[in-house]
RNA sequence: GGAGAGGUGGCAGAGUGGACUAUUGCACUGGUCUUGAAAACCAGAGUCGGGGUAACUCGACCGUGGGUUCGAAUCCCACCCUCUCCGCCA
């Protein structure tokens, strides 16, 4: 959520970052209702003072004729004050809706444009595309040669987008957990294994809209709990309403969870196999800084991304999102894209990490707040979230791009000392 | 899941309808004393929003949301959470 200061006092720049962003919000009303609802609010305080006065004079009051003409006067007080608060309210909820619809600002050096076709391509990691000498499969034939996945199974007693891991492919989970959250502890994360539900308000605090028409969220009926979409919700939601030491910041944190996403209205898009999925498990980076540390901590999110990439040996670019293609919580968002053989007509680019900073945009909703030892008042910390490993992802850019001629395919040497051995071979049955 | 007890400032902990303008202690900040520190003593100090150049001042906040009342930390209702015991269970 914006600061709604900030969006009267910078309607015009407020305005043109939602056009940047393919976004269409009545900036005017709000600043309408806002400067009304101020008038009102400044209504409910000086009666809710007059209210107290009489309050306090009812003890004092001569005898029992007085004291009833002032509870008189004290109750009609309160019955204006009531009606005053009701039109406060009133315009509060039509303000919230609005502001909840507006978007973080963007980085000034983020690339301007309507979607992805905008983004703007920064660099390659160390390992190039593969040539590939025979015939390529992807994932989804690799992963039945050598019996990996089973998605009749997950579609069976789940549905389509869910699936059973089977065979190396469990250990391969296992490994690329393991992979990341012993690099990220040595980098000063602090591992966590987060809920994988959280309440409503937890969600909503990080960006996230549950119960919509459009939601991407699982709920639980009867309850106020959803199945997270990441560790991101989990993880920010950790600190919701603190207030932290300024010197104890920034603060990293890496967490796993499992993911659950509706995937609504995806149906068409490239999809196959384990690209879009259900759920799946994710190890997440999650960062709280000073306003000042954190276009610093995306640059080390986006190291770190590569890191992991460049150990796996597998070839990616790294991608600066475009305005209209930022989430709304982002300010600026670098994705990490691997090259998928199998993917598309002679391979594709597909999305395996994202890393994005929201400045103060989920801090606010979610009343996270530093303040510096010995001084007054607080301000709004900033947050950060990164993808380190989501496995699915992950496992499909292994399959695809270590597969071999024999339809053997080779484990990346990193991993190979949890998945104890160098390749897997199609199983004789 | 059942029964009971609780949730109050950074922490501990008092407050059961009107001077609460939330007692007190610890921790914290400043000062006095001291070569310096400790101790002692004195003083200050929460968060959010509004008004004012400022000293300051007004409103809200005692788990959350409703309600009763002229007036609620205090009474009533619902929910959330914590602790103890019991049940169930990996």
């Amino acid at each position: 959520m914006l600061d709604r200061k900030f969006i009267v006092d910078n309607a015009d720049q407020v305005r043109r970052n939602c056009a940047d962003r393919g976004l269409t919000v009545d900036v005017e009303r709000l600043v309408q209702l806002e400067l009304q609802r101020r008038e009102r609010q400044r209504d409910v305080e000086d009666l809710n003072r007059r209210a107290n006065e009489v309050a306090k004079s009812i003890g004092k009051a001569a005898d029992a004729a007085a004291r009833e003409a002032r509870k008189e006067e004290g109750r009609q007080l309160r019955e204006q004050k009531d009606r005053a608060q009701a039109d406060v309210d009133r315009l509060e909820a039509e303000i919230l809706q609005i502001q909840a619809g507006i978007p973080n600002m963007s980085h000034p050096a983020a690339p301007v444009g309507a979607d992805d076709a905008a983004n703007r391509e920064l660099r390659r990691g160390r390992q190039v595309p593969r040539e590939l000498d025979f015939p390529v499969l992807d994932h989804v034939d690799l992963a039945a040669k050598l019996d990996l996945i089973d998605f009749e199974g997950g579609a069976k007693i789940a549905g389509h987008g869910f699936y059973f891991l089977k065979h190396e492919a469990v250990l391969l989970e296992l490994a690329l957990q393991q992979f990341a959250v012993q690099r990220l502890v040595a980098e000063g994360f602090t591992p966590v294994v987060t809920p994988d539900l959280a309440y409503t308000e937890i969600l909503q605090g990080t960006g996230y809209i549950p119960r919509g028409p459009e939601t991407q969220i699982y709920s639980i009926e009867n309850t106020n709990l959803n199945l997270v979409a990441t560790a991101e919700i989990t993880l920010g939601g950790l600190l919701a309403g603190e207030i932290l030491d300024a010197e104890q910041l920034p603060r990293k944190l890496c967490g796993i969870s499992h993911c659950f996403r509706t995937e609504a209205g995806a149906a068409g898009r490239a999809a196959r196999g384990l690209y879009r999925v259900h759920q799946f498990t994710k190890v997440e980076m999650f960062a709280f800084t000073l306003p000042d540390q954190s276009d610093a901590m995306l640059e080390h999110f986006c190291d770190l991304e590569c890191r992991l990439f460049d150990e796996l040996e597998i070839p990616y670019r790294v991608v600066d999102t475009a305005t209209g293609d930022l989430g709304g919580p982002a300010y600026r968002k670098y994705d990490l894209e691997a090259w998928m053989p199998g993917r598309g007509q002679g391979g594709q680019w597909g999305e395996v990490t994202s890393t994005s900073n929201c400045t103060d945009y989920q801090a606010r909703r979610l009343n996270i707040r530093f303040k510096h030892r010995g001084q007054k008042g607080t301000q709004f910390v900033h947050t950060l979230n990164g993808t380190a490993i989501a496995i699915s992802r992950a496992l499909l850019a292994i399959l695809e791009n270590y597969q071999q001629a024999d339809r053997s395919v080779l484990i990346p040497a990193v991993l190979q000392p949890w998945v104890g051995c160098d390749r897997i071979r199609p199983r004789v049955t």
